[in-house]
RNA sequence: GUGCCCGUAGCUCAGUCGGAUAGAGCGUUGGUUUCCGAAGCCAAAGGUCAUGGGUUCAACUCCCAUCGGGCAUACCA
């Protein structure tokens, strides 16, 4: 990366100037620079402020940037520097090393190894198993599905996990609602309790349940059939899970009770009111939790405990779950029954995200299961799964997302996802048509393609652009391809960013730029011409592009079409 | 009441560890195609960064308070 190369360029040049005594009082170098891409392209493409070391130095801002700035040997790029600011500006060979390195990578360029093979267990979706998913899990889906992406370029290990809530009180209103259904199906006349799963689904499921012929309970049967529509349309939305992890599991092999036990052993628990008590306010939490409540069976917690001690045992380093904002008062006693349990509740990151709104009619409707609703199907069949998952993504998990449904329906093509998809179909239309005949439209003739297939492999394993730069051609047509360059050049460090931010958003963003970069090029360089040496580095460079924007958009779940 | 998230252009949102003239998309207005995909490109208009204080060479960014919106405060899952 440029940015890390320009800090330590910056870093060795802080070390000589101190030698030289040419830092005032400064003796020793603690300056971390950072390197960043000015919002003013004419300052030059990379800086890095060094004002800060005018304190220590007793020296003006100013004078230190160029104290600095002479010790930094110029090779490939061009320094100056402007008030408290070492510019740097890239020069042609280091812009062809740029695609020389893209071009041999191909789709690792911006892979790296920041994680470390960091083991992480990532556990996102988690939905109860009884009904169809809402829009929101989509959020969750297309959060969890494209973080897993993206740390795994990285170089994290990550194991993608889905919790099945199949083991509480919501399975026996499950099995009592299939039960209600299939008896009206029989024609029997029925009263729905309260409190039930009313939602139409279970009538389908019930039609399944008495052609299956099948002996088994009604709540085993619900809950395999939803789990395997929930399973079909992760499939479909691109999510691939690991591990389904059964609560249910965790009682058959009684790590729930033994869970409960060591804590016991440990001194965290005490009964009150007939119920079992968890000290979680030893730790952060705000008050006590029960464990098992004063009827003998277990709360939520008891289980999800046991679960995150389960994953603790297969050998992970760090956990990550990704929950809706509404649970988080459900982090404090996770981490204290992490404490307690003996492991480092550091381990444990918890993603919030904001919840999706769904809009409908102009107006706000509230996500519930029990309500008549949106579900994640329907909007993936209205809207498209590529539509629906950069929608998703797009926005930071802090923020809100208001999903207007008929906007979402009636406006696809103002999509965001649309512009970057186009983007990349012209660049691949531009590689077809470059070993394509061509036509004369004037004369009828047929015209031999530009360039043969051994041609365009050989410019997909190297190729010498420098002279690109020092052509004679038009100023905007050569920003325009550094320009694109050097978005092409950010890749590796917006990935990265978004691994460790866990933020996949910035994918999102960057996509946009990267393709508004792709068509400011293309609109300024006729990339197939008569002028073949030119075309090469043309060609070339559209080449780096797809490649880059391809892998961008594989990273987030998206697809990159050749046509649209 | 308490805790967490949010408040930036008409709308939806970016803004990296505190740095140069606060950005993008949509919408609005104007321009752009004999030629590789016009679902594109160029330009213009549009801002009291919720409000008030504090910290400092420098605050959208950090701290405090206030106002407004959302979420949570279960022996539900």
């Amino acid at each position: 990366m440029k940015k890390n190369f320009f800090a330590q360029q910056v870093s060795l040049a802080i070390d000589e100037a101190i030698k030289a005594k040419k830092l005032g009082q400064l003796e020793e170098n603690n300056f971390k620079p950072v390197c960043e891409i000015p919002k003013n392209t004419q300052f030059g493409d990379f800086a890095i402020n060094v004002s800060s070391l005018a304190r220590d130095a007793r020296i003006a801002p100013p004078i230190i940037a160029q104290n600095i700035a002479q010790f930094i040997k110029q090779d490939g790029f061009s320094v100056n520097t402007v008030a408290g600011f070492i510019n740097f500006k890239l020069e042609e060979k280091m812009l062809n090393e740029i695609v020389g390195e893209i071009l041999s990578k191909k789709d690792l360029y911006a892979a790296s190894n920041l994680g470390q093979g960091e083991k992480v267990n990532l556990e996102y979706v988690s939905a109860n198993p009884t009904g169809p998913f809402h829009i929101g899990h989509g959020r969750w889906a297309a959060l969890g599905s494209a973080l897993a992406n993206i740390m795994n370029y990285c170089g994290y290990d990550v194991y993608q996990e889905f919790y099945i809530n199949d083991a509480g009180n919501q399975i026996n209103k499950l099995a009592r609602s299939l039960e209600l259904r299939v008896k009206e199906l029989k024609g029997e006349k029925v009263e729905w309790e309260e409190d039930l799963y009313p939602g139409e689904y279970l009538i389908d499921c019930a039609k399944r349940y008495i052609e299956s012929n099948s002996n088994e309970s009604y709540g085993d049967f619900a809950k395999a059939d939803m789990l395997r529509l929930q399973k079909e349309l992760l499939e479909k939305f691109r999510t691939h899970f690991d591990c389904f992890f059964s609560e249910l599991s965790l009682y058959r092999n009684n790590e729930v009770e033994k869970c409960v036990q060591e804590l016991d052993k440990k001194g965290k628990l005490y009964e009150k009111d007939g119920a079992v008590w968890f000290k979680s306010s030893d730790y952060t939490d705000s008050q006590d939790r029960v464990l098992k409540k004063s009827d003998g069976s277990n709360t939520y917690l008891t289980a999800d405990i046991a679960y995150h001690k389960n994953k603790l045992e297969r050998g992970f380093e760090r956990l990550i779950n990704i929950w809706g904002a509404d649970h988080h008062g459900y982090i404090p006693r996770m981490k204290a029954a992490i404490d307690a349990l003996g492991y480092d509740s550091s381990c444990l990151e918890v993603l919030l995200g904001q919840l999706v709104n769904i809009i409908q009619d102009g107006e706000q409707m509230r996500m519930g299961k029990r309500k008549k609703m949106v579900t994640l199907d329907e909007l993936v069949e209205e809207v498209g799964v590529d539509a629906t998952r950069f929608w998703m993504l797009m926005r930071s998990i802090d923020t809100t997302i208001d999903f207007d449904i008929d906007l979402a329906k009636s406006q696809t093509d103002k999509n965001p996802v649309f512009y970057v998809q186009y983007a990349h179909a012209r660049a691949c239309s531009i590689l077809r048509k470059a070993v394509e005949k061509r036509l004369d439209v004037e004369n009828k003739v047929e015209l031999p393609a530009l360039f043969s297939e051994e041609e365009i492999s050989k410019i997909q394993e190297g190729i010498d652009i420098s002279d690109l730069f020092s052509q004679t051609c038009d100023e905007n047509s050569k920003e325009a391809a550094k320009a694109l360059i050097l978005k092409l050049e950010e890749a590796k460090g917006i990935i990265e960013a978004a691994a460790k931010l866990r933020a996949p958003y910035l994918l999102c963003k960057y996509s946009q730029e990267l393709a508004n970069a792709f068509h400011h090029f293309y609109n300024f360089s006729r990339v197939l011409s008569d002028d073949k040496e030119l075309s090469k580095k043309r060609l070339a460079l559209t080449l780096c592009f797809k490649i880059i924007l391809a892998k961008t958009l594989d990273l987030i779940g998206v697809s990159a079409p050749e046509k649209m």
